[in-house]
DNA sequence: GCGACAG
DNA sequence: ATCTTGTCGC
């Protein structure tokens, strides 16, 4: 079955009417979300690190097919699935979760920092290298047709445009991404990220084709 | 119709 | 995202 983008718009638009603007509560642990591809391989990585020190308290991943291509605005379709199957696998889940990619700075307000945190029911912030939606402007995104904030450009490295996925205020996430800003680096993404290359180079099997703990 | 377009 | 190593410069 290929993808259809027109069912998939009408889903984020009915999800994103789930979408929740509230201070976060609890910031000790943070975890990172990251995908890579070999082919039509996917590698997603969940990385959990304790804050303020940035400990990693637990990582986990996750091989499987990529099944869906990317297609702009769309991206949750197919990076979704590898993240969550890697965050499920965690035995530590944080307080909080950092996806690469937009939250509400997107067309209809639901990118997939947003997807998941209304799938999870937890705090998400997306962390994008480029801007999706919006109008650039002063050091934050706006709605061109609203005017509203979407998000905001944090320095970190180069821009990163800092967005929430939901339950969780733009405030809270500018400060809790420029508190894990190390070395040019959001901290928890660039260890996903890093995790996410090392597997797939060791190519590791599917995950239906391993028996547990292998 | 044209240009933009997360990863 | 991925294709790709070393090399030039601060
Ligand atoms: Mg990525």
């Amino acid at each position: 079955m290929p993808f259809n983008a027109e069912a998939a718009r009408r889903v984020q638009e009915r999800l994103a009417k789930l979408v929740v603007f509230a201070p976060i509560p609890k910031a000790e642990t943070v975890a990172g979300l990251d995908v890579a591809y070999s082919g039509d391989v996917a590698y997603g990585a969940a990385v959990v690190v304790k804050m303020p020190a940035l400990e990693v308290v637990d990582v986990a991943c996750s091989v499987s097919k990529a099944v869906v291509p990317y297609v702009p605005t769309y991206l949750a379709f197919r990076e979704l699935s590898p993240m969550l199957r890697a965050y499920f696998k965690l035995r530590v889940k944080p307080d909080i979760i950092l996806v690469d990619g937009h939250g509400v700075a997107h067309p209809r307000r639901f990118g997939i920092a947003s997807h998941i945190g209304v799938v999870l029911k937890k705090p998400t912030i997306g962390v994008a290298k480029s801007r999706l939606y919006g109008v650039e402007e002063g050091g934050c995104v706006l709605d061109p047709s609203t005017g509203e904030v979407l998000a905001q450009v944090v320095k970190c490295g180069g821009k990163k445009y800092v967005s929430v996925g939901s339950y969780a205020t733009l405030e809270d996430a500018v400060r809790i991404v420029e508190t894990l800003c190390k070395k040019g680096d959001v901290y928890p993404l660039r260890a996903a990220h890093e995790i996410t290359q090392k597997i797939k180079k060791a190519a590791l099997p599917h995950d239906e084709d391993r028996y547990p703990c292998s």
